[in-house]
DNA sequence: GCTGGCACTCCGACCGTGCGAGTGCCAGCA
DNA sequence: TGCTGGCACTCGCACGGTCGGAGTGCCAGC
């Protein structure tokens, strides 16, 4: 019927007024600012409806209409296509990732990017440790009965644990060990890792069983707890600029949740590669997000996330664009980490 | 002059309940609140001396006193005592420090425990490379012609690099040149590793000559460019919670120049261990920090500070408890790294 | 089923007032 | 000489009333 698809065509041109101004619109100002080819009092026939409908709501009897999260979702669903970013957008990723001399400075630039680029938080996950594999196992010895683990995995990520030994170990132990541990567990996904631990207690020579019976605990640790995913977050001025008005006066419960990292890690790691998820305001379970979107995808290549990015904002943000330059930047960290 | 003295009070007594309120103070709540033993048109006429001198200053014609920053620095320098940590405190900090796994956790754990502990911004620095020596190197080969050089502090820093080669590597080449890097700059300052590459280009066998030369470049970079230096942040939303009204509205310049880390970094490593250096609004050179005071110490050993750590917050802040939380908490990462 | 017109609602800006907190000054007192 | 109580004055701010404008819902007409 040609009546809905005027009444979604209005609901379309709430949200995106509404996102540029922040004002309430109204009936008069959509049918000047847009070409609907009605009336504005068909307009008010047709918001009547969509607030029925739960689509828009309106703060004060008199003011004009607001897309209600219903609204926006069904706006990002339905009514909005991502925008392509400009060349001259796509160029400055480019230019401002390339460079990175290692992980953290990939990330790093990744967030501060991301956080530019919507003028919101960006929040950067490091790759997943549990999707990740083992490209080397360092042991550093550091003192007479203390060892230094390091982990490097395929991911460039290096993780580190100080081991304490009962008693003072010898130099040639170590490489022993060294090439020991790199026998076994090089190439291994660290989902697998935990279960070759046993393995590695009962083949290993003699003369090394207890040192590695020392290093194994805390091997599995490393390798195996996937506790510690760590976050990146970044443009958090971006909230305290506009958008006090759009949190109800007080950003600090969000700031805290992002501090908080867990609930945000919950939310970004559930993303697969190439899908861009939206998730608006009450759609959120915590809490302090229920006043905030995320839009977070997964990077990494096609057939493995290492990890997801995103950005946390108002409600009231321009999903098209956010959307596109979140999947954009997300691509090309895939792309320059899968390089290295 | 047993005037000088009762003034000196007096700003004392203002600070005090300024900190604690936000409220201008007026001569009677003065009176009302300090032993001060005077009434209150006394404590006016001192106050007028004060204002006269700079150290305080009052917001409307009839309101109350504000210190300003003279005033905050007057106090800081010569009217509060740090004030000890309570037992529980100190048992607090060990205690969340306790069981941190490796450098990163270490510092994440003390950047949490300090915003809580003074409810403010809290700032940590990465052990700078500068002041760190060399643990171990290790070289790991990651593809035909790729080198991944990891290189590992004497303060538990690892860092990284990614080093392309223009011919494929032998296995047996890499443990050579492994080895003949770790005993070229195994302890070596990382001030003084630069200096010690051309020798080691000389010094090398002819086979690994060409290897070498490839990875020296990459190798100066990761040990000697001290740009790289770190910062951990945490507690920006005790920033955005009650902080609004001391920065004029608006914290988001502040939240910016947090984020670009580099003018921070230089206040912050601007430290020696064991003083406690406190800078007050207006003394901060960067614009964005002119409404805030920074307390700073550095951490580490006696003898040789490994890197800063601090807080950031409204000039409006309680100086003694929080010279007090930073000292004590340098004290303690200190320790833990000493330790480790 | 769309449109223009109209009455109605209600928020928010504006303004004027009064109160209270706080000051500065002065005369008196130890 | 220095402290004190008293007093007149200033000024910000909270309060309350008013007004205008924006926006709506409804209705009659096309």
């Amino acid at each position: 019927m040609a009546h809905d698809e005027r009444r979604l065509e209005v609901l379309r041109a709430i949200v995106q007024d509404f996102v540029s101004t922040n004002d309430p619109v109204g009936s008069r100002a959509l049918a000047d600012r847009h070409d609907l080819g009605v009336s504005p009092a068909t307009i008010r026939n047709d918001m009547a409806v969509l607030e029925e409908q739960g689509y828009i709501t309106q703060p004060h009897t008199s003011a004009g209409r607001v897309p209600t999260d219903k609204g926006y979702r069904l706006f990002v669903d339905r009514l909005s296509a991502v925008k392509p970013l400009s060349v001259a957008e796509r160029r400055a990723i480019e230019r401002f990732l390339d460079g990175a001399v290692d992980l953290h400075d990939v990330l790093g630039r990744t967030v501060r990017l991301l956080a530019q680029l919507t003028r919101q938080v960006a929040v950067v996950q490091y790759p997943t440790l549990s999707r990740s594999a083992v490209r080397h196992l360092e042991v550093v010895q550091v003192a007479a009965a203390r060892l230094m683990l390091v982990l490097i995995t395929d991911t460039g990520r290096v993780e580190q644990r100080v081991v304490d030994c009962p008693a003072d170990i010898d130099a040639g132990a170590v490489a022993e060990l060294r090439t020991l541990l790199n026998s076994a567990f090089s190439g291994v996904k660290l989902t697998d890792a935990g279960d070759k631990v046993p393995d590695l207690l009962e083949t290993a020579p003699q003369h090394l069983r207890g040192l590695v019976a020392t290093v194994s605990s805390t091997l599995l640790e490393t390798l195996v707890e996937p506790s510690e995913d760590r976050l990146v977050i970044g443009g958090t001025a971006n909230l305290a600029r506009g958008s006090a008005l759009d949190f109800q006066g007080t950003v600090s419960p969000l700031l805290e949740a992002l501090e908080e990292q867990v609930v945000v890690l919950r939310l970004i790691s559930e993303v697969d590669a190439g899908t861009v998820l939206v998730r608006i305001g009450e759609e959120n379970d915590h809490e302090a997000l229920t006043g905030a979107s995320l839009v977070t995808v997964g990077y990494g290549s096609r057939d493995r996330a290492l990890g997801g990015l995103g950005i946390v904002g108002p409600t009231r943000m321009d999903y098209p664009t956010n959307m596109a330059a979140v999947r954009a930047v997300a691509r090309y960290v895939g792309q320059i980490l899968a390089e290295s």
